[in-house]
DNA sequence: CCTTGACTTAAAGTTAACTTTAAATGGTAT
DNA sequence: ATACCATTTAAAGTTAACTTTAAGTCAAGG
């Protein structure tokens, strides 16, 4: 797949892929010609990147993540950081919800409000 | 209230303070001496913009929120802006949530992984 | 052979939301 | 009176995560 290819599947930008390898959370993305090829690895771990993005983990943890992913014998650190990122979401979720309770009572008190 | 009491009572910069009345979210901040002095209602306003940064409403919405309450009978756009804001927070609850089942997937994963 | 179009890299630019800095002022303690 | 301290404003700087631009390469079509 070239870099269109996947960007087009994926809903990236080709830049963003781009960026992604520089940043080193791409690795050995094969070349013909100096065009990028993507291998079924190379998806994978897009697909891996996008999910965690969309998790809002940072660009800055992740290739501390992909790092580890290519060493052996990095499960339990890797477990680590991915727990560490769960949790963070689970409060994050927690933190909205009572948003969403605040701005019900907001709401309900402007619409009251506006009966006088 | 001075500008230091109100920064150390909600846990945000002074500048922080400084930059969200120059953005016009925070009017009216009456000086004596050229040195602010919060009122109630700049601080009600205050415990507002918080909460709704806490939902993750941007400044710049948060700016058009509150040229409106400055206006009269803005009541239903207002509403407006708040219902849509609870759908976008609702949105990404939900998001999240699918995030949290598949960290919970990939941690059992790489846990299994381990065993072998 | 020449142009076109898709791709490349490196570097600079963008945006949001602040933060930091520099220079000035004004009340307070010595 | 002077030195200090908290405050002020305006402007510049920061950070994350991209995006855009500039300049170049290369295979394919006319």
């Amino acid at each position: 797949m070239t870099i269109k290819d996947v960007a087009q599947k994926y809903d990236l930008s080709e830049a963003t892929l781009r960026y992604y390898e520089q940043e080193g959370l791409i690795i050995n993305v094969p070349r013909k010609n100096g065009i990028r090829h993507y291998t079924e690895e190379n998806i994978r771990v897009i697909e891996f990147l996008i999910f965690m993005r969309s998790s809002g983990m940072s660009i800055e943890r992740l290739k501390k993540y992909m790092e580890l992913y290519e060493k052996p014998n990095t499960e339990k650190e890797r477990l680590r950081i991915l727990e560490y990122q769960y949790k963070e979401v689970e409060d994050k979720i927690e933190l909205l919800k009572t948003s969403l309770d605040k701005l019900n009572i907001k709401i309900d008190y402007i619409k009251k409000e506006k009966l006088k």
